[in-house]
Formats: C-alpha cells, sequence, structure tokens
DNA sequence: TTAGGCTTCG
C-alpha cells in the first residue's frame, strides 16, 4: 500500500523504512539529479483541502519542512499528490505529522517567487510507483512514532483518566489550581499543584524539593505543565501525585498563540514537534473548556474585604515582630481608599529613601505572617512579585489594610516573577512612565519636602500656593503678545487672536471620561465613543457567519480555528499574519479574529501587537462595521470615519506584512484597509473670568493642553487620574474666585452662521499645563 | 519527612 499509517506495535515503536532508500536533502533536491531510491522527509506545516482537477482527479496539496535545514532561507517544499494517494493521504495527514515520500517525480515549481519555497515541488502519484510514509503525532491514536535513527528517548504521556495507583508515569496538564512553593515543615520546598486534562479528570499532585528552582515554575492558572516520573498514589479515594526520585517538569504559557519557551530548571530536555503540538493542542482545549480568569487586579481596583493576586514590585521591607514582617509593593496605580501604614523603626526599613517617599502615596503596606515571614525576608528589593490571595480588610472607618495571613489555603504565598515574564515587562514599562511623573513632580516642589518633614497636606498646599501666583498654563507660541481684556475681545469682531489671563470658573463636562469624542480630520465630524456594549453586539452579530474554510492558512497568514464547547458551539478563528513565511514574536504580530468575544479581543490584545476582528465573505475577509474598530492595539481602539472610508479587501494587509520590518502602524493600517481613521479628541467648554468679563472658550485637544492622549484616557486609571488632578489645579474645587489660580491662554474667535443666527466662539490654542502642574 | 488545595481572625 503505497500510503503507510506507521500503526502502534505494543512494545516495538520502531517500524524501519524499506533499506535500499536513502535519505535525500533539501538541497539536493534538482532537476536533472538521479532521485531513484531517494525519500525525502519533512513535518507537514501546511496542508490544503481536497479538490478535484479539471479532469477528476483528486489533489490534495501539502507543505513540508525540512527540520534538518530549518534555518536555512528556504526550508520548505510544495507536495503535489494525485489521484487515490491524495485521498488517502488528505484523511491522515495533520498539522505536524513526519512525513516521508519516496518515488517522486520532480519538477520546477511555478509558485516559487510567490510562495517563497523551493524552487522545485513533488509530484506523487500511485500510478507513478510512488510511496508515502507518515509518522502521526501522539494524539492522534491510529499512528505512531517510528525512528528514524536513534535520537532521543520517547516518552509516553500518560492522560489523566489512566493514571494508576504506584505506577510513576509522565503526564500533561493545564494547571486548576497551585499553591506556589513555600517553606514545608519538613526539609524541603513544597507545591501543591492541580492538574486538569482534555479527559476533563483533575489530578491534584504534592511536589517536593530542597531547591526551589527545581518545583515547577508556575505564575498563574492556566498555565501548563509536563511532568516527566511522577509517581502515582492513590490517596483518600482519589489518585495523587507526588515528586518521585528523577522528577523534572517544563511549563508553559497557557494562551493560545503565546511563546513556547519552556519553563523549567532542567539544563537537558527534549522538546520537540509533538511537544510543541500538544502544549498548542492543551491551550486551544483549555481556551474552549476552561473558563479564563478575567484581568488580573491592580491597587486601584481594590475593595474591602476580599482577596486577590497583586502583581508588583517591592520597594521597601521591614521586620515586625517574631510573625510578621512588611513588605511595601507598588504596582503604579492608586489605590482608591487611604490605606494602613504599618509602624516600624526607621532602622528596620530597608529601601531606598528618595525612592520610598517619592512613591509613598502608591505604595502600599502588606503585613504577611507565619510562614510566609521567611521567604518574605529574603525577598529582594526591587524584584517583581506576585502576591497570591492578599486579604484586603477595612479595620477603621477609613483605612483599608492588606494582610497576607499565615498558611497555604487556597494557593495564598508570595511567588517571584522574572524579568522575562509578561506581566512583569507590561508593568515594568507601566511604572517607568509612572515613576518619570512622580520624579518630574518632585523636581518641582521644594527640596525642604524631600527630607520627609512636611506631610501629604502640607504638599498640597504650597503647591496650590505656587500655584496662584504664577499661572498654571503656559504658552508654547507668541510670547510676545500681551494681554487683552476678556471685555476688550467680548466688544470685538471675529475672527482675532488675544493672548488672555484669566481664571478658570467652571468647565464643562465635570465627569472628564465624557470629554473624550472622535474626530474625523477630513469632513471635521466628532462623534461619541461607542461604548463596549456596542462592540461586543457587533462582536456576537459577526460570529454568526462561521469562518470560511478556504480562507484559511493562506500566503500570508496561518490559522488556528476551534468550536467552543459551551452549547453555542461557537467557531473562532485567529489569522496570523505572517512576515517573511515566519510567524513573528507575538509582541510584533498582527492577528485577525473571527467569531471572537469581547473578552476574548481583549485578552489577545494584551498578547499581541494588533488585533482587527473581522468575518469571511465568500472570497476574502472582511472588517466588520464601522461602528466597530478596525483595529485594537494595546490598549486603544482605533475607529474609522463612516463617511469617508471606503474598506478595501483585508489581503490589502499583506502588502505590509511583506515590508521589511513591518510596524503596523495604525495609521498605515488604515491607509491601505481604505479606512478615515477618527483621532480621540478632548472636547471641553471653559469658561474663563478676568474681573472685566465672562466668555466661553473651547479646548480641542489631542495631546497638547494635557500633556495626556486622549486616546489612552478611557482605558487607562491612572491618566484619568492625572487629568483629573490637573483640573482640580486648574479649578480646585469649592474655592472662592479670588482663590483660583491664573491661566494664560491663547484664544482666537471665529463666527459660527446660519441662516437664522450668528455668533462668535472662542478656541484655546498654542497653550498647554504648566509642567510642574502636570 | 514535608502535604494531602477550599481563605484569617494578627
Amino acid at each position: 500500500m503505497p500510503v503507510q499509517l506507521l500503526k502502534i506495535i505494543e512494545g516495538r515503536s520502531e517500524t524501519p523504512l524499506p533499506s535500499h532508500l536513502q535519505k535525500e536533502d533539501l538541497k539536493h533536491l534538482q532537476e536533472g539529479l538521479d532521485h531513484t531510491n531517494k525519500y525525502f522527509k519533512g513535518t507537514v506545516i501546511l496542508s490544503y483541502p481536497l479538490t478535484k482537477l479539471g479532469d477528476g482527479t483528486d489533489f490534495f496539496k501539502v507543505v513540508l519542512q525540512d527540520l534538518d535545514n530549518w534555518c536555512s532561507r528556504i526550508n520548505s517544499i510544495n507536495i503535489l499528490i494525485y489521484g487515490k494517494m491524495a485521498q488517502d493521504c488528505a484523511k491522515v495527514i495533520r498539522h505536524g505529522d513526519m512525513f516521508v515520500v519516496a518515488g517522486f517525480k520532480l519538477a520546477r515549481s511555478p509558485t516559487a517567487r510567490e510562495d517563497g519555497r523551493h524552487g522545485c515541488h513533488l509530484e506523487v502519484s500511485e500510478e507513478a510507483g510512488s510511496s508515502i510514509y507518515v509518522r502521526g503525532s501522539k494524539h492522534v491514536q491510529s499512528l505512531n512514532p517510528f525512528k528514524f535513527s536513534s535520537v532521543a528517548p520517547k516518552y509516553v504521556y500518560t492522560p489523566l483518566n489512566r493514571l494508576k495507583d504506584g505506577t510513576i508515569v509522565n503526564l500533561y496538564g493545564i494547571v486548576k489550581f497551585f499553591k506556589p512553593p513555600y517553606v514545608s515543615k519538613g526539609t524541603d520546598y513544597c507545591s501543591v499543584v492541580t492538574l486538569v486534562d482534555p479527559s476533563n479528570v483533575k489530578l491534584t499532585c504534592t511536589l517536593f524539593n530542597g531547591n526551589l528552582d527545581s518545583l515547577p515554575k508556575i505564575y498563574k492558572v492556566g498555565d501548563i505543565v509536563r511532568f516527566h516520573r511522577i509517581k502515582i498514589r492513590e490517596y483518600n479515594g482519589q489518585m495523587q501525585g507526588i515528586t518521585s526520585a528523577g522528577f523534572a517538569s517544563l511549563t508553559f504559557d497557557g494562551t493560545v498563540g503565546a511563546p513556547l519557551v519552556p519553563r523549567t530548571s532542567s539544563k537537558v530536555y527534549t522538546f520537540m514537534d509533538e511537544e510543541q503540538k500538544t502544549i498548542e493542542e492543551l491551550r486551544v482545549w483549555a481556551a474552549s473548556n476552561l473558563s479564563i480568569s478575567g484581568p488580573a487586579a491592580k491597587l486601584s481596583g481594590v475593595q474591602p474585604m476580599l482577596f486577590f493576586d497583586l502583581t508588583c514590585q517591592l520597594v521597601g521591607k521591614a521586620k515586625v515582630d517574631g510573625s510578621s514582617f512588611l513588605l511595601k509593593v507598588w504596582d503604579g496605580t492608586k489605590c482608591p481608599y487611604p490605606t494602613w501604614k504599618v509602624p516600624v523603626e526607621a532602622r528596620d526599613l530597608e529601601g531606598e529613601k528618595v525612592l520610598l517617599h517619592q512613591l509613598r502615596n502608591l505604595t502600599v503596606d502588606i503585613l504577611v505572617y507565619d510562614n510566609h515571614v521567611q521567604l518574605a525576608k529574603s525577598l529582594k528589593l526591587g524584584s517583581f512579585l506576585r502576591i497570591y490571595s492578599i486579604h484586603t480588610k477595612q479595620a477603621s472607618a477609613d483605612d483599608i489594610e492588606f494582610h497576607l495571613h499565615g498558611g497555604t489555603c487556597y494557593g495564598r504565598g508570595i511567588g517571584v516573577l522574572p524579568d522575562s515574564n509578561p506581566d512583569v515587562k507590561e508593568l515594568k514599562a507601566f511604572l517607568e512612565s509612572v515613576a518619570l511623573a512622580e520624579s518630574q513632580n518632585m523636581e518641582s516642589m521644594s527640596s525642604v519636602e524631600l527630607d520627609g518633614t512636611f506631610n501629604n497636606v502640607t504638599d498640597l498646599e504650597s503647591h496650590l500656593q505656587r500655584c496662584q501666583q504664577l499661572s498654571v498654563t503656559v504658552l508654547t507660541d507668541h510670547q510676545d503678545l500681551s494681554n487683552t481684556e476678556l471685555k476688550t475681545i467680548l466688544n470685538s469682531t471675529a475672527p482675532q487672536q488675544y493672548r488672555i489671563r484669566a481664571k478658570l470658573r467652571s468647565y464643562k463636562p465635570q465627569k472628564l471620561y465624557q470629554s473624550v469624542k472622535l474626530h474625523c480630520s477630513k469632513c471635521n465630524n466628532l462623534r461619541e465613543v461607542p461604548d463596549g456594549d456596542d462592540f461586543d453586539l457587533n462582536l456576537q452579530s459577526s460570529a454568526c457567519t462561521a469562518p470560511n474554510l478556504e480562507l484559511q492558512n493562506t500566503s500570508w497568514y496561518d490559522s488556528v480555528m476551534w468550536t467552543t464547547q459551551d452549547h453555542k458551539e461557537r467557531k473562532i478563528a485567529i489569522h496570523f499574519v505572517k512576515h517573511d513565511e515566519m510567524l513573528q514574536q507575538p509582541e510584533d504580530t498582527l492577528l485577525m479574529i473571527e467569531g471572537g468575544t469581547l473578552k476574548e479581543v481583549w485578552k489577545l490584545t494584551k498578547r499581541f501587537k494588533c488585533v482587527i476582528p473581522v468575518r469571511s465573505t465568500e472570497d476574502d475577509l472582511e472588517l466588520l462595521d464601522l461602528s466597530t474598530p478596525f483595529l485594537l492595539q494595546g490598549n486603544i481602539k482605533y475607529y474609522g470615519c463612516k463617511q469617508c472610508s471606503t474598506p478595501k479587501p483585508i489581503k490589502s494587509l499583506s502588502s505590509i506584512a511583506a515590508e521589511q520590518r513591518p510596524s503596523w502602524e495604525p495609521t498605515e493600517i488604515a491607509q491601505v484597509l481604505g479606512i478615515e481613521p477618527l483621532q480621540y479628541v478632548f472636547v471641553m467648554r471653559f469658561t474663563l473670568v478676568d474681573g472685566t468679563g465672562a466668555l466661553n472658550a473651547y479646548l480641542f485637544d489631542y495631546e497638547k493642553f494635557f500633556q495626556i492622549p486622549a486616546s489612552e484616557i478611557l482605558t487607562n486609571n491612572f491618566l484619568q487620574q492625572k487629568m483629573q488632578m490637573t483640573m482640580n489645579t486648574l479649578c480646585p474645587p469649592e474655592r472662592k474666585l479670588d482663590d483660583l489660580p491664573w491661566l494664560e491662554c491663547f484664544i482666537k474667535s471665529y463666527n459660527v452662521r446660519d441662516a437664522v443666527k450668528h455668533q462668535v466662539y472662542y478656541q484655546i490654542f498654542d497653550t498647554t499645563v504648566a509642567e510642574d502642574v502636570v
């Protein structure tokens, strides 16, 4: 039989190829050379749907990658399979399979220039006397491994529903619960991990090791682990896993599409295609079968009386007494409640004094107890931590307290995250921006303050006093102009420009988030920013269209598709845009999603550079309705103008993908997709007074006035607080007019006429909030 | 040996 599936033979995993065949290297596949008695071996990286040619012959095309030459510029080749063999192959071939072909005919590939693969393709059919051997992955039960040569030992992995008492096994699982390593009462560190796998059986493992590093590096529920040599025992009527001699583990991020970088302390480990495929399959299974936890809690979002996990940086620590220890941490956001400060002796507090002072309003005190003290003491200042199951407690009328109680219930504990952790990378970038803002604030304050003799209230007061003398805004141009009184302006004709000195008596809207609008610079229209519900509805209605199978896996993107296993059986497809035939790092990757929910789309934006929601049509993917963002990047939703856009087919994007270094700039993406992008803008009305008169001036600001990008305000707590603080400085609530600070501004007057009336309006321009106010 | 998940009570 020409297509041979190498079947499992109990205890014998080796089925040799016919001995007359010799392996041919990709670079030796050339026209004019003799390929009789040669075979080519590669991994299936792509297969196309089975089709019929014009004459009714079945036709199946697969792309093989040569693993021995995978770092060469050209490492893949097209295999064209005809007739019955095409049918047979189409039934069994899976992505990732090892594929061997012999007795092929070699011909020039007409698509080589376009697909960048080998200059020749291999033609294969029964008539030509070809043979195909397929080695399937572990998870295809009917197919099995054979060795081409003796390389690494083969591991067999036991599904969690097949575990037997008293055995030592290898297994994979998705972390459903874990206790980060803690000091046990014996001699070792202990970590308890509960796993689940697609057999839907749970296994709780108790892992011990004297070396912290030898325990699995699990950072969150949903991580995927591979355990080697774990002992299975029955305990209380259930199977339990426990470390045995030689136990080893790999841990992977459980997010679909995240890089496959194993976390391990082992210097030598096997991790091959099959393993990769298993992890990818488990990720997809988990994505549709396990509940995905929401975004991580931030200090700005804490509530009294709850338990939460906090990702943070350690800025100070101090011993308190024998059974408790103090950690001072921050995550760049401000806790909305006044927080409890644990009294400690100044000499017991470790940490940079200046930093502790600078961040005094952003750090919180976490008191850790009992078994956590030892680990807490050993933590390095500046390290990034995830503290699991912190308890917030409202002790007095105002203060909120943070406790990490003794014991390890619910995974209570402290984990140190490496700098390479994606959450740490994100946090670090955020903290740097906050620290910069904080230090700029500090520079403007008096040096007396820095020594810590002044308290917060005094800081604020002196800050406001300063604001009352100087202007809280500055002019970015035309400084030579002299001031004009408001009365004069009100009595003059428009259009004109003026420099004014006035006080901000009031402003609208009072709720600052309402000031954010979307503006089209082409048609000048302003539009409200759609809320998340609209977006969700659009996504839901587009999810009714199932992904078109013919639009999966093209020359410029790779696709993953799965069906959710809830009652809706929703089909989700993700298309990862490639660059140079390769997938890029997630942080550089643009992906398109069909059938995703709002939550899934947001989750993807956390990991990938750009996300474009799309749906299938008959012959291409297309953008959703323009009330939906055409692009999500970071926290920002980019919208297009309905009036001025003429959406083009999605394949127009492939031109950017083909660039040397695709930067995926929103403006460039908008341009190739025929979208006129809308810009986020603050629109506010300031009522200004100067003793001679009052006038309303509009502020129309993308970023310049507040030095805050309008695009980021809606999704960034810190910037919202910053903007609120700025407005409180410009127009302090509950103050008499005399006590308000001065603003220096440029305003221009302009006429607005319609059939019935004529009005003069004023707009602020070339003005910015003073640096020490921001 | 240790812990064997399922919140402290400071």
